[in-house]
DNA sequence: TATTGTTATACTCTATAACTATA
DNA sequence: TATAGTTATAGAGTATAACAATA
């Protein structure tokens, strides 16, 4: 089992957002039912918002999925790869590919669990932890970018209404 | 240059959020920052709809993607392909694939226009029009149930908050 | 030369399945 | 046998670039 730094090629933008002009919805053609719906214009903004963080980050291997994963780890030292994985939706493989990034970075690293030589916990480096901070600060920043045309309350009301949907 | 019916290989469920489990945002982490920005829940809100719309078709190669592309081919009959891609933001290529799905499923056609030998109108045919049809009616249902924990005001606010993102 | 559409190719990301090692 | 993690592989979808036909 590996568990030293890997080495795969990750170079590239990694996902249709970042390579996708933002005019989307902005063409002189008619629309149709997607203007009706909700879920035309939440993928709109989702790509919107990926867009500018991607370029608020400036690193392009660092894409924002991957940034989530790092703020799991920060927020939760010590946990297993499966409950991280599993908190973002992700496949146990694509969790070990996630975290191979970090660690190959040096962000990021497997302590071994005393009582348990199957799993590891995940903890930020001294490092990670540099990089971390910084990347929490473009996100903050790069979301209120995305609301700017928003008052505070209404960045809190659509808080409120997506929470609604997603429990 | 072809304009009959190609046949690519078509099978597949074609996006992450389809294989995804819908417990996203739902583990005991902590998910720290990712709780406190719009661009995370709008991701999982995505992620729900596209899930649902893709159960609700229950026709796996016909995604919530390529519904758009059909949408807006019935709702501008003869519109070019460089139109239809740039209205979602697609490059040529990718927009001749998708509207090769669709012609290949005899719901689509090229005619060719007068005056430009370059260039083709995209129409929908009779059996087009009756699929589309079919999807509409499921897109509506899927949007409702996505938003089924908000009364029509709050999707009247939600759908007013994200077009004040979108412009 | 520029534009429209097609094809060939490469690339990223993901999942499934097979594998190792532990329990 | 079951679980955690890794690796190999295949699949979908996209873009870029090269190409053909036309303007």
């Amino acid at each position: 089992m590996r568990v030293g730094g890997a080495k795969r090629d990750q170079s590239g933008l990694g996902d249709e957002a970042q390579r996708r002009a933002p005019r989307l919805a902005n063409s002189d053609l008619d629309y149709g039912l997607l203007k009706d719906v909700v879920g035309f214009p939440i993928k709109v903004v989702w790509i919107l918002g990926y867009t500018l963080l991607t370029r608020t980050i400036d690193d392009p291997p660092v894409t924002p999925q991957r940034f989530s994963m790092l703020e799991l780890i920060g927020c939760n030292p010590g946990a297993q790869q499966t409950q991280l994985g599993a908190a973002l939706g992700l496949s146990r493989s694509a969790t070990t590919i996630t975290i191979d990034f970090w660690q190959d970075r040096g962000c990021v690293e497997r302590r071994s669990v005393p009582g348990n030589r199957r799993i590891y916990g995940i903890y930020l480096t001294e490092a990670g932890r540099e990089t971390w901070a910084a990347l929490r600060q473009k996100v903050r920043r790069s979301d209120a970018e995305l609301t700017k045309n928003l008052t505070p309350e209404e960045v809190g009301q659509l808080r409120g209404l997506l929470a609604k949907i997603h429990q």
